[in-house]
DNA sequence: ATTATAATACCGACTAGTTGGTATGTTATA
DNA sequence: TATAACATACCAACTAGTCGGTATTATAAT
């Protein structure tokens, strides 16, 4: 009988953000967790206090692998182009594929699961989220800043709502995603955004 | 002391829905939804027979005004023009109107609300929202198809997902005007699809 | 109109089971 | 052998739901 903290750990946190997707936070208990971990009452009380605690640390690792993930995702498409509009078709090209690439539904986002519970969870979580769901506006608004300095729109747009459209258009297609049982759902989702962006900004050959 | 069970029936479900909203299904007990309501325990296992129960009743009651203020603002749309694009236009416009008018963040949608929670819901439910979902799908659908008729994209796109890019935009905006407390969201996402519509389906002038 | 009858609407203490959390003990590892 | 990493038994508070009873309203015969 080995032990393995960080594998425990990592046990429980796993167990708990899927039932969380499937159940919410407040549907979730800690009883549940465990089992589906396959660890005792006093592992998980010695790695969380409470389940109050678990459900913010599970939130700031959600976000630490978003902010990651979309820094990752633009470099990505920085690379491969010099043109910031470019740049920014090809950013949401990246996630279109990754999520086409899915055979079921995108499982949710943890971000939203507690949002709709939003009043079971104290101001430090919600503040977290906020500020996760800023930073893809931040991004993706100074993008669309130089994006406009070389290809005018051709309708007059706010950038910093457009800039909110993707993370809109994610959170959406997940919800549609789920309750249609249609895995392509997210994938098409982007792919308008794109032509939106496309539209928008590309000059007439 | 007068008696209205048909009152006392609608404050248990509006201060359900408010409840759910807030914390979700699995978060809100039924003591929290008679003291918010104002009636005791006997009342409401009188009206209902579970909190289960109450949870369908709820979303059933949620999904007929959502049907009915779907067909009413497109008979409204189709109404102020003659023209299927525009019928289409003016039909986002009168979302985007009532929602520019809200002051606070919309309280949120109660399908989203489930759809986070659901594995707390039987079939029947799930199979209630999905066809809610389908319904906005079906009818946006159809004024597409009329649409193309007329007047060709400026890109291929798909009509189905296009449709449902609305209700996509709806509940993906929902969760940002939440979490970033910006009542104005909602009617700048709107916008962009209003917009979106434009450079793919008006001609240029 | 009045009153007997019956049905509905409602009350709140109670219960069986569940909840998050603790106290105390056991096992592995440094 | 000291400490971290577990396991088990347990607890107080809370949970959905029940139950015996009361108040109000509807019905209908007088």
């Amino acid at each position: 009988m080995k032990k393995d903290p960080t594998a425990t750990r990592t046990k429980i946190m796993n167990a708990a953000k899927t039932l969380i997707l499937d159940n919410g936070f407040g549907g979730t208990t800690v009883d549940a967790v465990i089992e589906r971990a396959g660890v005792s009452k006093g592992a998980f009380f010695h790695h969380f206090s409470s389940k109050a605690e678990l459900g913010h640390i599970l939130v700031k690792r959600y976000a630490e692998n978003d902010a990651q993930h979309l820094d990752e995702t633009l470099d990505k498409a920085e690379e491969l182009s010099d043109d910031p509009l470019q740049q920014l078709l090809i950013f949401v090209k990246l996630f279109e594929q990754e999520m086409r690439s899915l055979e079921d539904p995108f499982p949710g986002c943890l971000y939203a699961s507690y949002i709709h519970q939003s009043e079971l969870f104290d101001d430090r979580i919600k503040e977290l989220i906020r500020e996760s769901m800023l930073k893809w506006r931040i991004r993706v608004k100074a993008k669309l800043e130089e994006v406009v300095e070389n290809h005018p729109p051709k309708q007059e747009v706010d950038l910093e709502s457009l800039a909110d459209m993707l993370l809109v258009i994610f959170e959406g297609a997940f919800v549609l995603s789920q309750s249609l049982k249609e895995a392509k759902t997210v994938a098409q989702q982007l792919a308008h955004y794109h032509t939106y962006l496309q539209l928008l900004f590309e000059e007439k050959g």
